[in-house]
Parts: structure tokens; sequence; C-alpha cells
DNA sequence: CGATGCGGGTGCA
DNA sequence: TGCACCCGCATCG
């Protein structure tokens, strides 16, 4: 594992030894001087690893991004996506993962065109309450797509204040829809809420939900259970928001690598969930084709990818856990010396100078296997139906796989060359 | 009520 | 040992 570690770590040397970027495990993360404005020039540079730049609401694939200490939204550690709490037992790093989006079991289309994508709950009992509700639409049970775009676990978040900058570290590609902003769910709960306070029939309100969900949502759900709708031509904060820059990329650089896309070894991984036919409402515009990926250590389809990807937070050793400042999140210091947890050691010798903190080039392609069948992550409680179950099979397993990949199956979302 | 964070604990590879 | 994940608890808005 950390071996994965060190070889996604390996690409953060440049052939003069000079570390050029960083992984949210190192136990030195480097200096950010700039301001929160991004050096245009800066950002071009390899040095683009140290510029703090604007809040990413919705990042995805393998990135890396300093905010700035002062930035609101990093300092809550918010995401487009539904992110939930995972303990990394590790004080020094936030790790969430991602909880994926919940979506019509029948995948029916809005009368609008568009289909239903809401936002998990974080919360697992108010997620299986969430669960329980049917689809405003065609009145069908509600599904939870759990993300499975971290070889075949969801997609994990990172975390860490250090300094004046606060670390920001992704990993995995989101293998589904994105779901709705949390502020996009926080409007519609408060409108719920003010649709409950007040008298119950305001005509032109029920005018406007008539124009925009339809007829039958009217008549078989609660209101109070009413749900919004992602429309398709709803610009979900980007692109103003995504921007995700690549990692600078040595090997890329040196033209080690071509920007290759490549289809992941096991299709399992992105593919093959039934009823989902994504590719009218893709909303991500430019997937995040960065450096990372293509780096043979960081394509996700590449055998070292996806030991890369197979991650850890624990690997390195800290430095003590200091309280962060009043003013930044409190990761919380680490109260119990954690024996038998190395990685809580504090002050636990920095590596060689002479090394690379991103450690040595322990490449081993060889020794990447891994399985062909991807552990499925079922939500504990049933929560997560089966993602083969058809209510109604309106098209069969293998035509809703294959509508489903809406990244590999429409190339054209992909933007190379904004990388 | 739900988001968020923490941390003890378990199971698995 | 690392990781995913469950669960309970606490805090906050």
């Amino acid at each position: 594992m950390s071996r994965a570690e060190e070889r996604e770590e390996a690409d953060c040397v440049c052939s003069v030894g000079m570390k050029f970027t960083w992984d949210i495990n190192d136990p030195k993360l480097p200096q950010v001087t700039n301001g929160p404005t991004p050096d245009r020039h800066l950002m071009d540079s390899p040095l683009r690893h140290k510029a703090v730049r604007p809040f990413q609401e919705w990042t995805d694939g393998y990135v890396r991004f300093i905010y700035s200490a002062e930035d609101k939204n990093a300092q809550r550690h918010l995401s487009g996506w539904a992110m939930r709490n995972t303990n990394n037992h590790n004080c020094q790093i936030l790790k969430k993962s991602c909880l994926g989006v919940v979506v019509c079991s029948r995948g029916c289309t809005l009368p609008d065109g568009s289909r239903l994508q809401l936002r998990p709950a974080i919360c697992d009992k108010a997620r299986q309450k969430q669960q329980k509700k049917l689809c405003p639409s065609c009145n069908a049970t509600l599904e939870l797509l759990p993300c499975r775009g971290h070889s075949g676990y969801p997609v994990t978040n990172f975390w860490r204040v250090d300094g004046k900058a606060i670390f920001f570290q992704a990993k995995g590609v989101h293998d589904h829809p994105r779901p709705e902003s949390k502020s996009e769910t926080e409007a519609r709960r408060s409108s719920v809420k003010r649709r409950v306070s007040s008298p119950p029939f305001t005509p032109k309100r029920r005018l406007i939900e008539t124009q925009a969900l339809g007829p039958a949502l009217l008549s078989c759900v609660d209101p109070s259970d009413r749900i919004s709708f992602i429309e398709p031509n709803f610009p979900q904060h980007y692109p103003a928001f995504q921007s995700p820059e690549p990692y600078y990329n040595p090997h890329n650089a040196l033209g080690d690598t071509p920007a290759t896309l490549q289809k992941p070894a096991n299709p399992r991984l992105y593919m093959g969930r039934p009823g989902y036919d994504f590719q009218g409402y893709l909303t991500s515009p430019s997937y995040p084709m960065t450096s990372d990926l293509c780096d043979p250590s960081n394509a996700p389809g590449s055998p070292a990818a996806l030991q890369t990807i197979i991650t850890t937070t624990t690997k390195v050793s800290y430095q003590p856990c200091p309280k962060p400042p009043a003013a930044l999140p409190s990761y919380q210091s680490c109260p119990k010396p954690p024996a038998g947890l190395p990685s809580y050691q504090p002050c636990a010798p920095p590596k060689p100078p002479g090394l690379p903190v991103c450690s040595s080039l322990m490449d081993d392609p060889s020794s990447s296997s891994y399985s062909t069948e991807v552990k499925v992550t079922e939500e504990s409680g049933g929560v997560i139906k089966s993602l083969s179950f058809q209510p109604e099979p309106l098209q069969t397993k293998t035509e809703r796989a294959d509508s489903y990949d809406y990244r590999y199956a429409y190339p054209n979302t992909y933007r190379y060359d904004d990388y």
C-alpha cells in the first residue's frame, strides 16, 4: 500500500530533484506564499502546486489544490458532491468519502426531460429516511447510486490545514452524476419550510411547480416531501467553479507519457450500473483529465493508478499536532499518543533531506494486481438496493449498462485541451 | 433536524 | 497494517 503511495508521489520530483507538488500525507507540505488570487503565470507553471487558488466546488479526479486558510468554503471542507466524514484515525487529515447520488430507481425521465439527481443526506439516519421517499415523478422508489470512482470505493477527499493554507486532495473519479449542490439542497429545504409554514395553497407557487415539475408530481407526493430536480441545462456551478487544474507532471512535461485517457482495465469499475442513462445531462463539462491522469502512475485505468488510488492517510509520521490557530478549522489535537498507530507519532524523524520527501520511485507494475471483480460496497441495512434491481425492465441490463457510462461512452464530454 | 467532526471499534485483505 | 465502514456522541446552525 505504501508503495502505491510512494509511487503516486514519485511524480512530484522533477529531474533536478526539486519537489514541485505534494501529497496530503507528506510530513511537510509546501510553503504557500502567494495570495488567494492565483497568479496566472504561476498557475501555468510547475509551481502551481504551491499556488493558492479559488475554491473549487466540483472537484473530480486526482487533484490537489491549495486554498487560502481564509477561504470559508475550504474551512468548511465543502464540496458539491455529497461527502461524508470518514474516520481515518488521523487527527491531522480530515478524510471524506463520496456518498454518490440519489436517483429514481426507474431512471424515469421527468416531464422536462431531466432526471432526478438528489443529494444524499450526509447523516445516515437522514439518508435512510430520504430513501424511503418515492420518486416525485413516477412514484418509484429512490435509489442511492453509491460512488465507486476510487477503485470500486467511493471517491475520497482529504483536507489538511498547514500553515496559512488549506490543502485539499481528491482521489478518484466520480462515476455518477452530480447531485444537487449543497446550496441547492439547502435552498430547497428552506423553501419547503417556507411552503409548510405558509398557507397550503398558494396559487402562484402551485402554478410554478406545475410548470416545472409536471402535474404527476403534485398528485403523488406530499408537499413536504416534494423534491426538486436538477434540470439538464442547469448550470451546476460550473464552469466558474469547475476549473480543475492538473498537477504538474514532470513525466508529461518531459514527454514521457502521452496524455491519453485509458479505459479502465476493469470496466466494472466504471460501468455496469444499470438503468441510468446519464448522458443527457452530463453536468461536468470538463472531466478532470489532469496531468495526474496523464501520469502513468495516476491514470485511472493503469495498474499503477489502481495501485495508487488504494491509499493511506496514515502512512507517514506527522509533526506534533499543534492546535491550529483559532481561526482555522480545528483538526483536533491528538490528545493520546496513539501507541500502535505510528502515524500518530508526533515528531517522527523526517526523511533524510537527500531523499525526496515523495519517496523513491518504486515502480513495480507487476505487483499491481487487482481483482477483476470489484467489490461493491453496499450500505448496510439494505439502504441501497441491489444495482441489478429492475422494478420495471424498461431496458435490458445490457442496454442500461451500455448507456450508463456517461464518461467513456461519450468522449466528447472530455476536454483534454483544457489541460 | 441534519450537517459536520471525532474517535472507538470491527472486518477484511 | 491499511483501509473502509459502522456506530455513538457532541456541536452547531
